[in-house]
DNA sequence: ATGTAC
């Protein structure tokens, strides 16, 4: 695909007409600026965004982030709104980590004072946090366990005593996804959750500590608790084996019923069946149980964090407070205006974050007036941006933004290139790195586009800058 | 992303 296939809409939106091919049901916009376009249409990314565009009963148009890259069916980085319950629903357009997200805390640490403390705190971290693919949970719970996991997501850890009641008010969705069906979810997938929660995984997922380099809107920083100075602490992990097995059994189910719904997609792994098909129900029910999953591991991970601050620093776990988590791999049932019409949606989110304009009901309350804040994390060791959603947003992404966290390479790219150089790239700028089982981020390259994706996200309005936040150390798989 | 593989 060239320039020519593109119309412009404006300085950050590109738009690849319905008419490019025959089957897509909806226009597609591309978020992105000069520097990113050319990229990403010349990428393998955007000719899955082009199948997904063949969704039956999408609305308005499919959404391109500016950091958007090859993924299963859906690329990672896109926003699919089907008209509820018209539409269809595809797994494939959700992912395979379902609630892979971040989970960002705040401190009044100052930097200063734990500059010399730093090894000492990454070998903690490392210590108190399984990672890599095959690691087993400090937990190891029952699957009955992780049904009541599954259906009460962070409010778990909280009767657990791994968490606060502030943590809770400011994550989205208060942590727990309503309607959660872990009785919908097969024994391989809780067999695996039992084994895994509190644990990081591998691939792109990490702990880092930043610092807050500088602030861009004081207010808001205040209200998110975020001090130019201080200590940040992100989580960037999903619902690991749990997740990834509901995704995949559902795809194999949605493929099997593929007559009886008449329902052929363009590629395999975006198998879809009717949005009011009972299999739709059910996989809906297993997919927020996966998301519950999600939202408790983080939870979990935050608990260690605090553990493993409290070993270095006095009062240190105490100081750590949750500013905000949120999800990058969800389907929900929403509102939004489509051309000029009021509709119940179903959208669905891969590599992307909800990210609703100030006043939006939904967003938790100390952020109700704001907005939602968008955390950008950037690939591990990277710059992170803070941002808070604006009102276009709802207009051009469905109230989304990017996530942030991206690849240069697909995983099938990466597969190829051998021996991890991730870890001296990290050293060579200077951050502290522990990992565990570095085989399944051999492949995974350090992406230096963080600043023209915010370009983009803050250019087309999407969410506006707060704060940035600079790297120090990371634990990753 | 992953009891890893188009």
């Amino acid at each position: 695909m060239d320039r020519k296939d593109l119309t412009r809409i404006d300085d950050y939106t590109w738009e690849i007409p319905q008419s490019f091919r025959e089957g897509m049901r909806v226009p597609i916009r591309i978020l992105a600026n000069e520097e990113l376009v050319d990229d990403i249409i010349t990428g393998e990314a955007i000719e899955q965004a082009v199948q997904t565009a063949h969704l039956p009963g999408l609305v308005g148009h499919l959404v391109v982030m500016p950091d958007v890259y090859s993924g299963q069916g859906a690329p990672v980085g896109i926003v699919a709104a089907s008209k509820y319950p018209a539409g269809a629903i595809a797994p494939g357009a959700i992912g395979h980590d379902i609630n892979t997200g971040v989970r960002l805390l705040g401190s009044s640490i100052k930097r200063a004072d734990a500059d010399d403390l730093m090894d000492e705190l990454a070998d903690k971290l490392h210590e108190f946090i399984p990672c890599g693919v095959d690691a087993e949970g400090s937990l190891q719970l029952s699957k009955s366990e992780i049904d009541h996991v599954a259906q009460s997501g962070a409010q778990w850890a909280l009767r657990k005593d791994m968490a606060k009641q502030d943590d809770l008010v400011r994550a989205e969705e208060g942590g727990r996804l309503n309607e959660a069906n872990p009785s919908k979810v097969s024994e391989t997938a809780r067999a695996l959750g039992a084994q895994q929660l509190g644990t990081l995984g591998g691939g792109e997922h990490f702990i880092e500590i930043s610092y807050v380099d500088e602030v861009f809107n004081r207010a808001a920083a205040i209200t998110m608790g975020l001090k130019e100075g201080r200590l940040t602490a992100q989580i960037h992990c999903g619902s690991r084996g749990y997740g990834r097995q509901v995704c995949a059994d559902y795809i194999e189910r949605f493929q099997d019923v593929a007559d009886k719904y008449d329902a052929h997609p363009p590629n395999p792994n975006l198998a879809f069946v009717p949005l009011d098909a009972s299999e739709a129900e059910d996989y809906m029910g297993a997919m927020r149980a996966a998301a519950n999953y999600a939202y408790a591991n983080r939870q979990v991970l935050a608990h260690r964090v605090r553990e493993a601050f409290d070993e270095v620093i006095e009062g240190g776990g105490d100081s750590l407070r949750t500013v905000y988590d949120v999800a990058h791999n969800l389907g929900q049932v929403e509102m939004h205006e489509v051309e000029g019409k009021h509709m119940r949606c179903y959208v669905h989110r891969k590599g992307a974050a909800r990210a609703f304009g100030p006043g939006t009901p939904g967003i938790s309350l100390p952020y109700r007036a704001l907005g939602q804040p968008v955390i950008v994390p950037g690939s591990m060791g990277e710059t992170s941006w803070v941002m808070l959603a604006t009102r276009d947003a709802m207009s051009k992404s469905f109230g989304s933004a990017c996530h942030g966290a991206g690849r240069t390479m697909s995983r099938h790219e990466a597969s190829y290139q051998g021996e991890a150089i991730l870890d001296d790239q990290l050293e060579n700028r200077g951050v502290r790195v522990r990992s565990g089982d570095t085989s399944t981020s051999g492949g995974v390259q350090l992406k230096e586009n963080i600043d023209a994706v915010v370009d983009t996200v803050s250019g087309a309005g999407l969410a506006g800058k707060v704060a940035r936040l600079k790297p120090l150390a990371v634990v990753h798989g």
